[in-house]
DNA sequence: TCTATTGATTAGAGCGCTCTAATCTTGTAG
DNA sequence: CTACAAGATTAGAGCGCTCTAATCAATAGA
């Protein structure tokens, strides 16, 4: 059986309580003390029992974190962070994923529950804002990208109109004016990255052109060929602003199948800025949320809330930034390959 | 306050006892009172305590998966199996990350530890075999792409060596005779990738080639450069078995940079088989680990001890298998091209 | 010498649950 | 009607810890 308290105390010949006070460093005990029980506890390997712990004290270090999509490296990068500042605040994160699905998802809510956590992280959560709620009666809960009306929760989000209407610029900028956006249907912050597409398309005195699609690269490629159909040349955007960067890889697939250079014949924008995106053999333009500072929010508002510093919501909206590489490039490369709208 | 079971009895009317056997549905409890527990928990949104329970029954649902790099695709398609498995079973996974860093990793292993858990199941830790065997003597332990020569702890592996004999093999098939392998350096799983390539190399009559890399992309790029000033032409290697996929897709960066076309010039192939390589852009042919297999061995693994059915270790050696996509390529092109040593 | 006062230590109740052993119900055979 | 087995229910101790309040020791002030 694994040493306890008593164990300890028997060997340091004190009381438990005295122990207990050592384990949680209290500065009642002197300095003898302290060390024959530190010496005691390192003779037995004691290791203190931290479900006891948090039921006797009816406090937990415990955060919870639901990852939606474990294999998106976007929430790895968040979670890394979320990690290492809990680490810092002396918390010890628990993570869960909900495969994307909203039951296995409550399920994990559930369980993340169950150990009576500190409070919560969800990370682009599928669950109903209701089951949000229900948590959010258990303990303090923070959402990112995710938006909540709940005056109980606190979210953070990058602002996504911002970082389509920056994708916009860019390729207005480089001369483009017939720019299309492959939508990511109903996945988290589509559909705000479509209206800020559009909202920057019209800015500029421009038609936005708006394909469905999907989250992946295989949405991208059909959508890509999808869009080729319908606009053949010479109306055939020379833009692309992607959803997202599996999006924008499958759309590169597709626009080299057809023959057409990427970034000479077509710029392509992908959002997020995943590793993916930095891989030189890609070397995606795309636009970068602000990961670290997202996680460092999160975390700053849980426990603000933990602590009961604060009780009325936040809600971060944070500007993404462009990070320009290889695939977006000036337009027309020659003159005389089209002409504007009289809008510009 | 949240319900506790004492509340939920006294709404039912009933004693606190009989509550918990219906909470882990025991069969000698009468119909009537099971129901009117269950309506007054649900009426109260009773949820039990998993803590307080654990650590009255001594006995834990809690599985700790320590996970090495989050951001390895590899290892969130390990995890997702794992967690269904668990589900299944009736366990709960928590989650953790080492960051790929001893220290940190010592620290994520005992806050596992510190729950008490079932077992853990550590997915190639970096921790010193001192630290598993410390963990191994509180619960059970399986270890996933990391051996281990302790009889207290299971192993998980893929063949390496064969993994990367599969990738010879293929390239030498398609008439290729300078191969060349960039190694992973101190990566887990590198010494056997590169043992199999000089060994599948040898049983060829061929002489491998070997140059120090990394399990990156940056990696990959750095050891083509050096390969390609090293070997010039005629001399040149026309195939690549990459230590990685990110290795591969640096590599082949590079190589497209050096002029050189794949896989009309030089045929490149991957390991692991991650999603990076299933995108049609890349389209890499790599070396597939039996993932799903593993991750249900391991878990397997685990519960078999964690109910105490067994107690000799075991070591599982997967068979890899080979993915062949649009990388690798027949050598040469047109006849007369070169000539093969004698030993073929 | 006797009481405050301060700091160090401990007894003991209790966190929310499980589990054993005891008690209470029935139903049925004698 | 009684006895008794079988099933249903409960009392109560205890898991490993924390926390309040009480106790104890030692010093200082009068």
């Amino acid at each position: 059986m694994r040493p306890t308290m008593e164990d300890v105390a028997a060997r340091a010949g004190v009381s438990r309580a005295l122990v207990s006070l050592v384990m949680r460093n209290s500065p009642k005990v002197s300095d003898a003390r302290r060390a024959a029980v530190l010496r005691a506890a390192e003779e037995l390997g004691y290791q203190p029992h931290v479900m006891a712990r948090s039921l006797a004290s009816r406090t937990s270090t415990v955060l919870g974190v639901m990852v939606n999509d474990l294999r998106n490296a976007f929430f790895a990068d968040i979670v890394e962070e979320l990690d290492s500042a809990a680490q810092a605040a002396g918390f010890d994160l628990i993570l869960n994923t909900g495969g994307r699905s909203p039951t296995r998802e409550w399920n994990a809510l559930h369980n993340l529950l169950s150990f009576r956590p500190a409070g919560i992280i969800l990370l682009s959560p599928v669950v109903p804002a209701s089951a949000i709620q229900v948590a959010a009666r258990q303990c303090p809960v923070v959402l990112v990208s995710r938006t909540a009306r709940s005056s109980t929760v606190d979210t953070v989000n990058d602002d996504g109109e911002a970082g389509s209407a920056l994708a916009v610029d860019h390729l207005v900028g480089l001369g483009h004016w017939r720019i299309a956006h492959l939508d990511g249907g109903g996945a988290a912050g589509a559909a705000q990255r479509r209206r800020g597409f559009e909202a920057a398309m019209r800015r500029h005195g421009l038609e936005p052109i708006v394909v469905r699609s999907e989250h992946t690269d295989i949405g991208g490629e059909n959508a890509v060929r999808e869009l080729l159909a319908a606009y053949p040349p010479p109306d055939r955007p020379t833009g692309l602003v992607s959803g997202n960067d599996f999006n924008a890889v499958g759309a590169i697939s597709a626009l080299e199948e057809a023959g057409l250079r990427v970034p000479d014949d077509v710029s392509v924008v992908g959002y997020d800025n995943t590793s993916l995106a930095a891989l030189r053999h890609l070397s995606l333009t795309t636009v970068d949320q602000p990961r670290k500072d997202m996680a460092r929010l999160a975390f700053e508002a849980l426990i603000e809330r933990v602590r009961g510093e604060r009780t009325e919501p936040v809600r971060h909206l944070l500007h993404p930034s462009l990070v320009v590489r290889a695939t977006t490039a000036q337009f027309p490369t020659r003159p005389k390959a089209g002409r504007p709208p009289s809008g510009t």
